[in-house]
DNA sequence: GTCTTTACAAAATCGAGCCTTGTGTAAAGC
DNA sequence: GCTTTACACAAGGCTCGATTTTGTAAAGAC
């Protein structure tokens, strides 16, 4: 990815946090890039591609950190509990990624979320399938695929409607998981 | 409830499923309901109350159904099983009680959802919980609680993103339960 | 007494026309 | 490879009547 890629990528995801995917304009974008309207679309083409882009984006940055999460402790139930805390964290003080998960404010996010709620859900539920498979030989093969995507579909409702403030996800999704 | 009232209901439910909520006229319930529009407006008030009946209402037999599969069966198992297979595919036929339980048709069904969805979300648990406490003694007294509301949180994630169709959904909240 | 009919004010919705803004494309220039 | 300028065109607002719908009220019918 070029160095332009990216500061598009940020500066359209910023507009897109403030102002929703309707109010976002392709000159905003590359004023705040610091480049003319032109090469925004000699890079994406048109507004369509560009907000998709950026969530593919946010959803690949989210992952990898759930994945760095995952893999930072010994302990596979440390790394479960710290890459839970991140998800919560990170989901409350980034609204964007928030809506790529959630599908949260539809009215502003609708084309992040257009029916992507199921590539989504798969695309997370591998990542905590490869963490069973290396760090938690103790699931049995077969319910690996189960587990793994009952954690995200836990974690998801939590965030789409929490019962309690963060912390008190964390607890509830892993208690669920460890029944 | 009187006569009159239920009809009511019934008459602004089908209307509502048909047009959405912006598209209900108070006109409309009234013939269809066999009144005059005057007495939709002495039962209820306005337009907004009379929506958040049917969803209260909706919400009520729904529950209400579900119940009753709970207890249907000797085995718990079975009574369990009977009551996923009821939700998914009333949820499926009934388009009006799917808005109500995951928010979906925002776009037309805004006065069902808004700001319900921990109180959809906390009555569904307490009748299984209810379940688990007379049915399922297995279930230790201090897990009943998260494990009635996993339950429903997997069930309503599996009717707002689909992994497959609905045994395959009733399968995998069941398996994952029983962990 | 409960529901209907009729009447009416206030608010929301709609459609047409117009103007402004933003999208997307193209070409020439640095 | 990026900028500048220019332009066609579609989408979004805005205004202004006309119409529809809501919500209230009163008088009458069963």
């Amino acid at each position: 990815m070029t160095d332009l890629t990216r500061s598009l990528l940020d500066a359209a995801a910023a507009l897109l946090a403030a102002h929703g995917s309707r109010g976002l304009r392709m000159v905003d974008v590359a004023t705040r890039a610091g480049v003319s309207r032109q090469t925004v679309y000699n890079e994406f083409g048109n507004k369509e591609t560009l907000v998709r882009a950026v969530a593919l984006d946010k959803t690949d940055q989210f992952l990898a950190a759930v994945r760095d999460r995952l893999a930072s402790a010994e302990d596979p139930l440390e790394g479960l509990h710290a890459a839970m805390v991140f998800v919560f964290t990170e989901a409350f003080r980034d609204p964007l990624t928030k809506s790529v998960f959630t599908g949260a404010n539809a009215e502003d996010m609708l084309p992040l979320v257009t029916t992507r709620g199921h590539e989504i859900l798969t695309a997370s539920a591998t990542v905590f399938a490869s963490h069973l498979t290396t760090h938690w030989p103790d699931v049995p093969e077969d319910r690996r695929g189960l587990v793994a995507e009952t954690a995200v579909r836990l974690a998801i409702s939590h965030l789409l409607t929490p019962s309690g403030d963060a912390p008190a996800a964390v607890v509830a999704v892993t208690r669920a998981l460890l029944a």
